[in-house]
DNA sequence: TCGTACGATACGAGAACCGTAGCATCTATT
DNA sequence: AATAGATGCTACGGTTCTCGTATCGTACGA
């Protein structure tokens, strides 16, 4: 819940802390390749795309929003996005309507209709999950809960700055 | 560190663990999401697809092992796979090598010579992820490290449990 | 020795990706 | 008000990817 600021440790807590962080990072990528081995199958399972459902999560996550927003917010070709939503439309997972304050634009907005029916994919690893939180008190649950709200942010941060700067 | 059982609680403990437990699973969600776009753009600076690096950190993790072990691993189709080693191999993150034991086999072996490079794409997350975990204590980098680990290792049973049933 | 099973890749049809072009529309400037 | 340029989205097309199937070499049980 509250971290402590890493002022001055001994010896033995700078040890415990970098070999941690180092166990955290490699867990951290191997959850991600986990999870997107997971996203892969699912997606599959619906005749979708890898990162079709990324961008249905950003649609969902950040409001009625339109192609080129999502464009920007994902760092995905526009062209893509074209394909993507596409796909996305023909599975009855979106809508694209008009803008009628700006006629060129379209306004991309999450159907709901179709949510149960991807839980249920999801039904497996829910429910690993619930029976691991069972595990951690509140307090513990509250500390994970915003570790994880916080490296969300990170890897926004360090995807945009990829896309920006060419490096 | 030393997770507590979740014998009996009052409501308010109950009301606690399970708005914490809905944010991590967001979080969880957004983290993947995110990482999904980061690995997006470090794959295509590189020339190759979303899925590459992922398998090349399965060789990595999990040594050297052939094709159609790796397909079995990450679910997906052994032909694909053939590709996919192929972008590997011609940027020379992998390499192919003949089972002397059975000579139908190909054993795949991860090179570690491009490790910097890919790296350094990584040091705006490594660097937004160290900020991070200095904010936490020994003990809670402890705790956080152990949850990581029983998360991917669920991911892992979920994408298994998703290949194997048809479902 | 033979038949079957298995590992890896070749092949090809269909689809995806993305650079570019095109069209419609908006906005700033004069 | 008129025009030039910018912007939003999608069509088009070349290159590349995916994945079902076929193929070839090898292993192994009968």
């Amino acid at each position: 819940m509250t971290p402590t600021t890493a002022g001055d440790e001994d010896s033995d807590a700078r040890r415990r802390r970098r070999r941690s962080g180092a166990a955290i990072k490699e867990s951290m990528r191997e959850l991600s390749v986990q999870l997107s081995l997971l996203n892969h199958q699912i997606s599959a399972s619906f005749d979708l795309r890898d990162t079709d459902f990324d961008c249905l999560d950003v649609i969902k996550r950040h409001g009625p929003l339109t192609p080129s927003g999502l464009a920007r917010r994902t760092g995905l070709h526009a062209a893509t996005l074209t394909g993507i939503l596409d796909r996305l439309e023909r599975g009855e997972w979106i809508a694209r309507e008009r803008d009628p304050a700006d006629r060129r634009a379209v306004i991309v907005r999450a159907r709901r209709e179709r949510n149960p029916e991807l839980f249920r994919k999801f039904a497996g690893m829910n429910s690993a999950m619930d029976g691991l939180l069972a595990d951690y008190s509140p307090d513990q649950l509250e500390l994970l809960a915003d570790f994880l709200r916080r490296t969300a942010d990170a890897g926004r941060g360090a995807t945009d700055a990829l896309v920006r700067g060419a490096d």
